[in-house]
DNA sequence: AACGCCTGCAAGTGCCTGCTTGCATGGTTG
DNA sequence: CAACCATGCAAGCAGGCACTTGCAGGCGTT
């Protein structure tokens, strides 16, 4: 069993870095210190570990949820940025691979974007009993900001390592001026 | 000089689709109709040929400016947004690609980020004039609503055809509720 | 007619790829 | 002890990879 999930270990690591025709079935063996031979025993081909090995990464880690009921709106936001940030930073090389490699290999797309997805709905529930509250106001589409709010800190998390004099400034900083913004724009902070 | 530029073409689109490695020199001088042997004639290896075509996709097209003087920001503002979703969804393919394989051919970023880097710099002038002529509130950081406001596009053009089903609505609708929010956010429409 | 240049073709180099086969070995369980 | 199971090792397969060599033909210029 420890076998296996070396195995599946690997392969994740070595898929993430060098996608799908990089991670050859030698090297996978060789990094998890076990025969190539053993490798075929476990998974009948270097296919069937590579769906099995990304499914998992996929699947294994759930995003933080935003509280049942907003009252500190600004802090509650901000820690769910920072964290959604956080979880996709540590797996951006695998999502950048992953963005790549959907072209080839578009059985894998579904799995990758459940997550986003249940954040996305999440993020809309949250904002919706905000301004049902008058936290924010009755003007803009709460659908939209959420979106934008998301591809803004997906975006900056997934190219943060690769290009890192096209960000200006620190995760910090910009992830406080997007939830910032998105406030603004959903009149948060007036009529309170 | 014809062979060279058909190389230089296919080049690109192999590398889009399949990547570095599943580019191989055999299938380009196929699909350029033109014996391996040549392509090695006219290029020393492989990686001379790649990295010129992907340098010259890079730097072949010019983003569009905004106006040098704001009047109609919305209007304005959504022409360019829409502008710079048409030009990075013709090149998603090779965006995606490119940016899972800057970890391993990491000298092709800075020439990738450039236009991104003048498009950003040309907004920030556009606000930044808007504001002084009072067409935008005063608060709100010109530079964080910028790079927001073109992470968002950015991620909805390079994702829209790999993940469709993530994206809820039509590429006009985001774009006009990107612009949107972002004047709300910068406070457009009060004072004026 | 002679030259230089671009190109095609056939063949081959050494290396890497995914995957298979046959056999030996060690540990666990009955 | 015997049966089983997971694993290692050595070897090999057919195919693909980047890249090279040698030779021949067609083209335009002089």
């Amino acid at each position: 069993m420890q076998t296996k999930l070396a195995l599946l270990d690997v392969t994740a690591r070595l898929f993430a870095d060098h996608g799908w025709r990089g991670t050859t079935t030698r090297r996978i063996a060789e990094e998890a210190g076990v025969n190539e031979v053993t490798l075929f025993r476990h998974f009948r081909s270097k296919e069937a570990l590579l769906t099995e090995a990304i499914r998992k990464v996929a699947t294994e880690s759930h995003p933080d949820r935003l509280p049942e009921v907003p009252s500190d709106l600004r802090g509650e936001l901000t820690a769910w940025a920072a964290g959604q940030h956080d979880r996709l930073r540590a797996k951006s090389s695998m999502i950048r691979t992953c963005l790549a490699e959907f072209e080839e290999h578009p059985e894998l797309a579904p799995v990758a974007c459940e997550g986003a997805m249940e954040s996305m709905a999440d993020a809309v529930r949250y904002l919706t009993l905000a301004r049902e509250r008058g936290l924010i106001g009755p003007d803009g589409s709460l659908e939209a900001a959420t979106v934008m709010l998301m591809n803004a800190i997906f975006l900056d998390a997934i190219t943060r390592d690769v290009v890192p004099d096209c960000q200006p400034v620190s995760p910090g900083e910009s992830i406080d001026a997007f939830v910032d913004l998105s406030l603004r724009a959903l009149g948060a902070g007036e009529g309170r």
